[in-house]
DNA sequence: GTGAAAGCGCTAACAT
DNA sequence: ATGTTAGCGCTTTCAC
């Protein structure tokens, strides 16, 4: 069928061995002449080499496993898509699985990625600490990106929330909010108790006394946040701001506080979480802190990448920064708008132009 | 390291050959006594199979390839699970690349991929009808999902546009409107024209003339729907619907019609296409044709799982149907909602209730 | 600088 | 019913 190294060899009069050397570019000394004869006969020839076979032989596939919970995931895409673009300066591909949050599911795949098809494994979103005993046997290097629950551990990639927080509140204060509400998550997620202390820790730093009042609970969901303006609307003294704990919960907040007769950002500020897609084409398009999901799949490439050949050196747990986007949702003025390179379809944009792109 | 078969041969005290068929399930006749007693004993050793080794004896490696020029463009990702979904049931793996839109990358993909990892390829999202010569030389079968451009080829499944806005149409024409305008896409695009194809056909079928003054010309983008919008809001006698090519245009209209002071669906009706997650929260919520992202990723799956093994049998372009949504902006009655499981997060509710998902 | 040969772990054709 | 053996295509040690 297709073309081997020994028929190369035999094609060019020499050994198998020679023409390997001469192909992978060995170090193993060789005149320069023949190596050359070799690789242009080879190319004539339309070789290539068998993937496997060499990776039987060498115990390196190049190519490593993502497990998932749901690639559906909004998160999950451009987490992938930053271990990928990472993953392939090295040359390496990835075997992309759906655990669905289920324990044997997630089992199973790892099982079947240990035993060869991968080098190494990158755990999405997962909401557990440790693989299976499996895993820690086949000593294959593994890394977190985006863990949801739980308390730090080495060899993972997290949002630096607790900063991310603090940016959303000093703008609220540097435009002269003083009441800042905050809608937060489940105290169970990471995220929201992180979202919530840097709240804390920035008002108080700013002088600003924190009101038990101006804090409401949310579900992550719309809904929540549409009911937890509705609280803060009943208030005698209203808030002139919001920090929700994402972007979906404000943009409930929003609504809510629409249907009160007010006006976002005229009456109320509202500040979101995540950037999410949608809050660029709300109205009004809402000012939110990035969840850099890109970047931190980019750097939970660079970790697996350091331990794939060598040693796994266990490293402290990374924290990534999202930045602000400053859009129409807190009144800020026009000017210190956020310009927005990445929308859909940029990364054709981003080829066209040869740039790098900015955002995470 | 990891067990072998041979070491399970030797501790069992028979061949390498006995191991493997026991194992395998081999249908080679032998003692059923045997078998229990070398798998109880892989078992206890912990066993797996090396499944590099397997492969490059069998030629198969259970793993197919999936090209996307990008994970992130917004159909992506539910096309890619619907892909997966359907070949997890015969447990095979997925190996995603990006081709950035770059055909040098692509080839580059394709070689890789070609030379065994994979025994098969879907290309998702393709704007090129013909992979390179190298892959038809392989011999390895492929299929096409969501092509975006040029005519029906074989091994391809696509949205049925047509049918698509047939709905649409029909369900303003129920509401008894009669003026009904058309945002069309970029006329390349195989979605466009067939959109446009079907909004011509179905308002014919109702005996109503096409009127070219309400066919306005649109990028896809919500810009483009704001203007077409406002273009037709400028007409002496304005239409009473607009049905937009994409729910990014449709946003876009809506924003429109009520920046000229009028409501959305008081004045105006407005319908999309493609049910974009966002067509869920904007205000009002958009009624929408589904773009059958997920169902056509798992019939790709279904028609390359055919070719696998056997022959390739070339397969006539295959449409999906999509459904309408039915939500708030064109002001039908309450009662005739589209009940929507599909959320964010869903995959793990539809586990819980041990419930097949019924969306697209 | 080149070649011969072993062997990665597995399956399957061919004995017995 | 079990064993022997060849070999998938490659890399690499060892010899020359």
């Amino acid at each position: 069928m297709s073309t081997t190294l020994a028929q190369i060899a035999s094609a060019a009069g020499v050994s198998v061995a020679t023409v390997s050397r001469a192909l992978t570019d060995s170090n193993h000394p060789m005149s320069e002449e023949t190596r050359q004869r070799i690789k242009k006969l080879a190319q004539e020839m339309g070789y290539m080499p068998n993937l496997v076979a060499r990776s039987l032989r060498t115990d390196r596939t190049y190519t490593i496993g993502i497990i998932a919970d749901d690639i559906l995931s909004p998160f999950v895409p451009p987490i992938i898509r930053g271990i990928q673009d990472y993953l392939k300066r090295i040359d390496y591909l990835g075997l992309i699985v759906n655990s669905d949050w289920d324990p044997n599911i997630e089992k199973d795949a790892i099982n079947r990625l240990i035993n060869r098809p991968v080098d190494g494994l990158i755990f999405v979103e997962s909401w557990h600490h440790k693989p299976t005993n499996e895993l820690e046997k086949s000593k294959k290097p593994y890394v977190f990106v985006h863990r949801l629950f739980g308390t730090a551990i080495n060899n993972s990639v997290v949002p630096d929330d607790h900063y991310g927080a603090t940016l959303a509140v000093k703008h609220l204060v540097a435009l002269g909010h003083r009441r800042i509400a905050h809608i937060k998550g489940p105290e169970e997620w990471h995220s929201a108790q992180r979202r919530l202390a840097g709240y804390e820790a920035e008002l108080e730093a700013q002088g600003i006394d924190v009101d038990p009042a101006l804090v409401q609970k949310g579900d992550w969901e719309f809904e929540s946040g549409y009911d937890a303006a509705r609280n803060l609307l009943r208030l005698k003294k209203l808030p002139t701001a919001i920090f929700a704990a994402n972007d979906k919960m404000a943009l409930g907040a929003i609504y809510a506080i629409q249907d009160a007769g007010l006006g976002v950002p005229r009456d109320i500020a509202v500040v979101g979480y995540d950037n999410r897609d949608f809050s660029r084409i709300s109205r009004p398009q809402l000012t939110t802190v990035s969840l850099p999901v890109y970047k931190m799949g980019q750097k939970a490439g660079e970790l697996l990448c350091m331990n794939l050949d060598g040693q796994s050196e266990e490293v402290n747990e990374v924290k990534i920064r999202g930045r602000l986007y400053i859009r129409e949702s807190c009144g800020a003025d026009e000017s210190l708008r956020t310009k927005d390179e990445y929308h859909e379809g940029t990364t054709i944009r981003r080829l066209l132009l040869g740039k790098q792109p900015e955002s995470d």
